[in-house]
DNA sequence: CAGTCGATGTACT
DNA sequence: GTACATCGACTGG
């Protein structure tokens, strides 16, 4: 497995979304290693994007998504639930692409404890909060490297493996919403909708 | 199945 | 006070 460079982090932020579809993410917690692969996600921006965390400007809760591309945002919402971004674009820019499901590839087993009895293989990692519990990411792990020490994103040279499907986001209640959810039809884990939009 | 709704902390109006 | 990039329990068909 290759680690993903800055290089690709620091693009365009719907390019990175899309091309992170497919990736493995790794999460070293412990003596354990869990990962996953990238079955679907969300684009954010700070232009014109009014859902984004980072329109408006730069805050204590946000400031992380104004970084260099390359590093894990970790917000808390909901009063209960963590999840989780990858920072995108350069130092200012606030831009991230929200992970919202896995298919578990490694660690399992761990997965299943940090989660909690009775949940199904779907039901460990088929969504943004689920698969934060799932990995055990919670607020000490934003603003980290993925670097692939604590926390990184490899591409084992598998094809993404399924079209890619594009609809509006999940939970967004503006009245502008865009159609910068990416994820693989078909997959198992991907958690709820249907394309607005045909595959590409 | 689908739809509704409470939980619960934090940031913002 | 209200909204929130959610989840899980519950309801009714």
């Amino acid at each position: 497995m290759k680690l993903l460079t800055t290089e690709f982090y620091r693009r365009p932020t719907l390019t990175v979304a899309r091309d992170l579809l497919g990736k493995v993410f790794v999460r070293r917690e412990g003596g354990d290693t869990l990962s996953g692969r990238i079955v679907e996600v969300e684009a954010y921006h700070q232009d014109g994007d009014e859902a984004a965390h980072s329109f408006g400007g730069e805050r204590e809760r946000n400031r992380v998504m104004f970084r260099d591309g390359g590093l894990l945002y970790v917000y808390f919402t909901y009063g209960m639930h963590f999840c989780m971004n990858v920072v995108t674009e350069r130092e200012g820019t606030g831009a991230a692409v929200l992970i919202r499901a896995l298919e578990p590839m490694e660690g399992v087993a761990r997965m299943r404890e940090n989660r909690g009895a009775g949940k199904t293989d779907v039901e460990l990692t088929n969504g943004p909060a689920k698969l934060c519990q799932a990995l055990g990411i919670g607020r000490g792990e934003n603003g980290l490297s993925l670097d692939g020490g604590i926390v990184g994103m490899y591409d084992d040279g598998a094809a993404p493996g399924a079209e890619i499907g594009i609809s509006t986001r999940v939970g967004i209640s503006r009245s502008t919403e865009l159609p910068w959810r990416f994820f693989l039809t078909g997959n198992r884990w991907v958690s709820r909708g249907r394309p607005s939009h045909p595959t590409i």
